[in-house]
Formats: C-alpha cells, structure tokens, sequence
DNA sequence: GCTCACTTGTTAGCGGCTTAACAGGTTCTA
DNA sequence: TAGAACCTGTTAAGCCGCTAACAAGTGAGC
C-alpha cells in the first residue's frame, strides 16, 4: 500500500462534492478566528458555530489526511496552510471579469477574494459610456480584447456578469481564450466544451429557496 | 389513505432540500422557454440541456403531483404556474436590503427578482454621504429604521450586504423587526433564533470550489 | 507513574438521494 | 381499428454521503 493520502489537489478521485463544497467554509472561518488571534482549536468548536458537525468535518479533512496528530487539537495556522494548499490557492490566481455593470463592480471590488489568492487582471464589457473607466484600478476594456488578453496572460478563470443574452457568446470567447472554469452569474444554462468547469452562481435560486423555507416554516 | 400528494407550500415534510434547490432552477429555464414561444415540452428536452436526468425532474414534480396527465408532454404554462404555486410565489413577496454598497446596489438593480415575485421595499445603511440617495426608485433609509419599518410593513425577508463585522448586529435588529428569513451575503456565520432561517451566498465559496475543480482537472 | 478528561483518526452502519426500469396513458399513422 | 412511438407517473434498487461509535493518542493533575 504505497501512500493512500492525496496530498495536494492532485487527482482524488473519490472526494464528495458537498466536502468540496464545505473546505472553503472551513478555510473562511480560520481566517477569521486568526484574526482573532485563536491559535489552537477543536473540532467541535470549530464545525458547530458553522453548523456543521465536528465528526463530519474531520471525516473531511481524513480524505487529504495530515490535519493534526491524533489527541491535539488544531492549530489554526496549520489547518489554514493545508488547506490553502489542498486548494491550489497557493500561487495568486487571476482572473478576469466579462460585464462592468453593478454586479460585476461589486464582484470586482470584493476584496475579500484577494485575500484567498485571486488576482483581478481585467474587465471587459462593451457599453462605450463606461470604457476607459477605472474599477478597482483597472480599465474597463472592450470586450473584444478578451480573447487575445486571456491567452497573452495565461488566465484560466473567468467570471459572467453580463445579461442572459450575451452569456453564452461571452462563454464562446472566454474558452477560445484559454479559460478553464467559468464563474457564471448570468441565469442561463451555457454549454461549454468538455474539460471546461461551469460553476453556475443563480441568487435568484437563494432567495427563491429561502423563500420556500420560510414560507413552510409558517405553516407548521 | 387519505392525500398523499402535498399541494402546494403546505407541511411537505419529506421533500428532499436537494429537490428544493432544483425548483427555482426548473422555474427560470421555464421561464425562459415560455419567452422563446415555446408551449409544450418533454421531459427530457426540458432537463438535459440542465445536465439534469429527466427521470430525475419527473421525480422532484411527483413530490407535489398534479404537473401533466401520463402519456402526455408538459404545457409550460402549467408548469409555470404549478411551481409558483409551490414556492408560494404568487402573490409578490416584499423584502428589504440592508446595506447600500456595490453589492446592495446589484441585488436591488437586478430586476429578475421581480418577475420572480419579489418586491424590494426598503435599502438602509449608515454611510451619511449615500443618505437620501435613490436606489431602484427607493430612497437609501438609515439602518436606525428598518426594525420599525419591517415591523409596520411586515416584511418577513431581508438580504444582508454589509460588511462582516456588523452583520450579526444587522441580523438581530432583523429578527427584532419581525424577519424570518435572511439571505446573508457577509462571510459569517450567523447566529439567529430558532424559526429563522439563514440562507448563506457566500460567494467566495463559488470560485474557491471552481478552482479547486479546475485546478484538479488540470492535474488528470 | 497513573488516571482522567480531552482530543483526533478511522471505520462501519444507516438513511436519503439518485438512478433506472416499468406500467399506464396518449397521439399519430396506416 | 390496430399498432407503434412517444410521453408521464410511480416504484424499487443501488449508491453515495452523513452519522455515530470506537480505537488510539495526548496532556494535566495528583
């Protein structure tokens, strides 16, 4: 039995979607209690503020394995280091934005996304009122300057803030660039090439959602 | 056996949140078939350009019943209907923002929520210099009002957009206003009475996971 | 040095979601 | 009218992820 523990973000096969899903919550809430100067942390007080069970959370981490040594409770600064390394957010990611209106500001300016290791690199859009504008100290480019940007800097991650009717258009050119996994926000279903990652980001689907939840909640 | 099927938001215990979540994604694509002309359609058409089986979109209707007569297709329109009905979108749903910056603006500009059924009512923060100004035809309120202002409208929904540090206090005065639900965009986790549900976006976990599935593809 | 209270790592069992297959109904064509 | 090609509603099987329990390790107190 060679070595049974993937490491990094190498291959791992067999890693759930929903434990993906919850590394980076992980990583959110370490970072805060850093900040707040807690060094050292166990399981339980970790995953229950977060709602999450402490079993389930170290069933996670067992999946990449080297958290802590068994009897210790976690140091903060470890868990945050590993996981940071399980998720390749160790080199700065970059990044560009295709539409420059509010949501695609506001995605721009959230500067909590530098803080995890992304890089914006640029924004396109194709409205001639707002080119040449500054937004978080890059130009609003056009739009058709995004393929040849993309590939000339080596960005494999895009994100869609435009509306529904340029997505998929938008999408075309992002993967003639180059990109690999594509942020979308627009509320359309984009077909992209096999290899490609669509991360599909609908908020209507959480508002929807909690409506539902608060609506059944009031029945009962 | 007295009705098996749950009609509409009523109790409904055993409906999986999975399910749930497929709802409102069901309910745009519909949406925006219907605005393409189309009126019937199958199964199949109608899930697999969402990467989703249509035995398994037939399973989530059958939960609630009542969407088509066996041997034949769907009518949009039906469909339309019948899932408003479940998420008890018919009758438009008021809620507030609470917070003005880049992000409040997006989410109160971003009109899909009212064809969706929801209506914005109110937008509060506390930066002096946007006091007064207008956002989405609503003036920007000083956060000291909203609790008064939910209560006397009687608002049940609120989005938090303001930064993390205050968003546990913006919570309380929600619950305090008569809240009992809170879309929470500030990356904490937030600590509410039991009967209010938190539903998170936090969307540094979209592109976190995106990278990790992009960078992991890259690997094989 | 010993015990106790605490911790994490690990594995097996259970429950719930997804999948697939089938039964029953409709429409169209010949 | 009969048959074929669709379609949806429904049920059962399979699988994946969650849960919980346990083994093993640590450190404090005495």
């Amino acid at each position: 039995m060679p070595d049974k523990t993937p490491r990094n973000c190498d291959a791992l096969a067999k890693v759930p979607e929903a434990t993906i899903l919850r590394l980076p919550v992980y990583l959110n809430r370490l970072k805060a209690l850093r900040a707040r100067g807690v060094v050292q942390i166990s399981s339980r007080e970790l995953a229950e503020p977060m709602n999450i069970k402490a079993g389930q959370m170290r069933h996670d981490f067992h999946y990449f394995g080297n958290f802590s040594r068994p009897g210790r409770p976690y140091e903060v600064e470890v868990l945050i280091k590993r996981l940071s390394e399980i998720m390749c957010l160790g080199n700065s990611t970059p990044y560009v934005i295709a539409g420059a209106g509010l949501l695609g500001q506001a995605i721009a300016n959230y500067s909590r996304f530098e803080d995890d290791g992304f890089n914006l690199r640029g924004i396109f859009d194709i409205n001639p009122r707002i080119l040449g504008m500054t937004v978080h100290d890059l130009p609003i480019r056009h739009m058709e300057e995004m393929p040849a940007f993309l590939s000339s800097e080596g960005i494999h991650i895009g994100a869609i803030a435009v509306p529904p009717s340029a997505a998929q258009d938008i999408c075309d050119q992002m993967v003639a660039g180059g990109v690999r996994g594509i942020w979308n926000f627009a509320l359309v279903d984009l077909s992209a090439p096999e290899g490609v990652v669509v991360q599909d980001e609908f908020l209507s689907v959480g508002l929807m959602a909690l409506n539902y939840k608060v609506k059944a909640g009031m029945r009962e």
